[in-house]
DNA sequence: ACCCAGGGTCATA
DNA sequence: TATGACCATGGG
């Protein structure tokens, strides 16, 4: 598919995004304090429900654990324990460690502010346990670049949608709609966030349809 | 007793 | 490139 017709343009997404704003309002997001406590939950997230997070993130806290000395000082069975709540947590306290040496090795947070996206977003993604997504997570929520962040929600809204099959490769999606936008941080920051709060309420494997904002536009609705 | 959640890595073909 | 196994808790 190429794109003199592309299935996704910028009238159609600008119209999804106006739906669910009015339908749900401003999100806000991320939901953490600093660049760090972002950071950290976009790992602790992966494939893990967000109240199972806050939890871990709690406990890291109340433990005192919760900068990048200090997570690099602590054992991996005492970070492990401290997250458990967030599941998967003996590979999540290597990737939390992981990640903090990683920090400490570019020099901070400060270090990483001065790269340009597309180096940035390279040396995230050579650090092990940080993915496309969670990549693109810390890109647009820690270091507010303009990245369309692409989840298995955008997936399912917008095949269900009708506007992309869903299967495509994570950069293929990603490029499609970064390609249909203007690149403007502060809008793919509340799309994304809307596209999360939507697939909760409506957009689930078993959709609920009923008062769905997108129904009318939707090839699934039953 | 299932199914699923704001993924990623690794082995295999 | 594309599947499949594995990681693991907590809520519906």
């Amino acid at each position: 598919m190429n794109n003199n017709n592309p299935m996704l343009n910028k009238s159609d997404l600008m119209m999804f995004f106006q739906t669910l704003l009015d339908a749900y309002g401003a999100q806000e997001w991320w939901p953490g304090e600093t660049t760090f406590e972002v950071i950290i939950g976009a790992i602790l997230t992966q494939n893990t429900a967000w109240p199972n997070v806050e939890k871990a993130i709690k406990n890291l806290k109340r433990a005192d654990i919760f900068s990048e000395a200090a997570l690099l000082v602590a054992s991996h069975d005492e970070v492990a324990q401290l997250i458990r709540p967030s599941g998967y947590f003996n590979i999540k306290a290597t990737r939390l460690k992981t990640f903090c040496t990683f920090l400490q090795q570019q020099g901070g947070e400060q270090a990483l502010r001065q790269l340009e996206t597309t180096a940035l977003r390279k040396l995230l993604l050579s650090v092990k346990g940080i993915g496309p997504e969670t990549a693109d997570d810390i890109l647009l929520y820690a270091f507010q670049r303009p990245v369309f962040v692409i989840d298995a929600y955008t997936r399912r809204i917008f095949s269900r949608l009708g506007k992309v099959a869903g299967g495509e490769p994570y950069e293929e999606l990603r490029a499609e709609f970064e390609l249909a936008l203007e690149p403007d941080s502060a809008l793919f920051n509340e799309y994304h966030a809307l596209i999360v709060c939507h697939a909760k309420r409506f957009c689930k494997s078993k959709p609920t349809c009923i008062d769905c904002p997108l129904k009318s536009l939707c090839t699934i609705p039953e």
